[in-house]
DNA sequence: GATGAATGAGCGTTCATTCAT
DNA sequence: CATGAATGAACGCTCATTCAT
């Protein structure tokens, strides 16, 4: 088996031993164990512990960037922004392993939270260019505001995903109802007036 | 040294170590070092790590929870809204090591992850009840779209306070306004057409 | 309350605990509490946890050896055995909570250990004075085989003592039968012949 | 090393530590130095404390139930009831603490008394058959009477062994004379007459 | 290249024992 | 005289990590 196909099957194992039991209850021998390969090998192609669960987060959380970044090409940004959170909720879906490692588990030891942390910022900057463009024609808004509402569109989109995985009767169209006005809205209520002053 | 008071440092003591640390690499031994008791006074006192852990949230979080549900007297929405979420921000500023415990570790045990996922669901239903409240006269929305938009608004505000947390040279006053915002356009484009069918 | 009182009733309590928990397993605390007065006042009485077991195989093991020694005066060695068997087999029945202490859990520490092996020890020597003058006229032993059959006789009444216990539907009256045969047909066993020379 | 045989190797140090301390006393920690290998590799053999209490118990126990069992075919019953005692007494002498183990310490945790207890009742039993067979044709004695001398014989064969601990210069032959003679006497006793009813 | 076997280091917890009052 | 409050010292157990083969 190449090389790069085992890291890919560690990685699949590790994140749902990760996502059932938490960074620090799961035990590499769990993890070894399931990928059907010894210890040290999971230590040859992972350093450490830490490293397994970075790894992991990494490649998780840019699969999230990328569909998040995906195709721009629809004119329509009403349509654009109800694709791409069709897309995040594709991916929640598709990935309940990865969300929860990424979303639900920030903390653990520093460099993860970090990693944590870096990887929810790129989100917010991806969306930040998204609003830019998004807005372009109907007002403007500095910055840091971009920057704020970024922010809180993530935290809601989390907290949406988080809500429907334990609903998971409500249908994917309805979410990205919801989540569209949610963002529609706060776009707009942030552009029909200037932010107070500091 | 009465022991309520006691008790009250120690759970401080506790949350700063647990914010710094996070529940699992956080060492009993560590706490009541810094506490300047002994390991077997925190026992008796909160009988286990996990218990000392429960209370802190316990704690921290009810007094979240009350300053979100403070006076609702002041009739106009608008200035209600921004009330509660400048009551929210000052929690934050005040309870930093707090906020952190709360937010940003759901993990740990099962019965932890399960009072911090409670406590959120507390904070959700409180809000949804403000927003009944607060949609009066607007038009109507059905009870899953008000929890649905309840649990967006709460996934902003954690992570508007996360971003504050990064940038505290930001007014608290710049704060509320952007939330206030972000809560009111929220509203605004739920109520605005009935959301789509499953 | 007198002190020789309350020591009495502390005794009682702390052989209830040690008999159902083991000596390990019985907690300080647990017996102050049961006794109704504070753990300093408990080691004010018997100094350690230690002093407390040894006081308690004190007493219970006289009282033990004060029935084994009752009047020797009936002249029919018959007779006189069987009375004492009665007697060892009343102490059982009254003080089933001293008599597992005391031949229950011989090991513990290493001077208990000691007070209970010096206990049987002093059991035996009463045994063999009273066999010394039960097989007057019927032969001689030398000490040695006295001391010998003195243990086995010992030995075989634990046992026997601790089977009952859990047989408590047989009545006293067997037991007694029983015991006593096994005493004087060991004892005729080692007057038949002399013992073999080392 | 092969595992067996560090088997045996760990089990004889544990059985000395557990000897000389007592089960509670003993320190997983001390076993695992005196035994030359790590803490963990303890658990790893046997998974927890009481585990390797058990494992030794067990292993020392069917020894001694085997040494008891040995041949039957000797036709004397006098010549085979002092091959047993004699096969008893060797055993004794060979696992000193074995012996302490098993028989000087009931107590300990809950599941390590069973296993004793049970152990004695094993050893009972096989007497009980022993004695059924020795006594063919010169009488008979009902269940209860057999199983209690069985207990009786049991009890003297212990506290003859103790007896014989502290006394190391008596010869093994003598110590197999009397206890045989105490055996045969106790027997010839109750067969002498039938036993008091209830 | 791959592993079975091994461990260092640390954590939660308990309890006999003792001050300060 | 009596105690509530406090602790030092262990102990059982686990797990990420690494040699020796």
């Amino acid at each position: 088996m190449p090389r790069a196909e085992r890291e890919r099957l560690i990685l699949d194992i590790a994140g749902q031993v990760f996502a059932q039991d938490g960074y620090h209850a799961a035990a590499m021998d769990e993890i070894a164990r399931q990928a059907g390969i010894s210890k040290p090998m999971l230590y040859a192609y992972f350093v450490s512990k830490e490293g397994l669960y970075l790894a992991y987060i990494e490649r998780t959380g840019q699969e999230l960037v990328d569909r998040l970044q995906g195709s721009l090409a629809e004119p329509d940004p009403l349509v654009r922004v109800q694709g791409r959170v069709e897309e995040f909720l594709r991916f929640v879906e598709e990935h309940r392993d990865g969300w929860r490692v990424l979303f639900n588990e920030a903390s653990s030891s520093r460099p993860v939270a970090e990693q944590v942390a870096e990887l929810r910022e790129r989100i917010a900057e991806a969306l930040s260019r998204l609003i830019g463009a998004g807005i372009a024609g109907h007002g403007t808004l500095d910055d840091t505001t971009v920057a704020v509402v970024a922010h809180a569109i993530v935290g809601a989109g989390e907290s949406l995903a988080n809500w429907w995985l334990e609903h998971p009767d409500v249908s994917r169209a309805r979410m990205t109802e919801w989540y569209s006005r949610v963002i529609r809205g706060s776009l707009a209520a942030l552009l029909d007036a200037p932010p107070a002053v500091a």
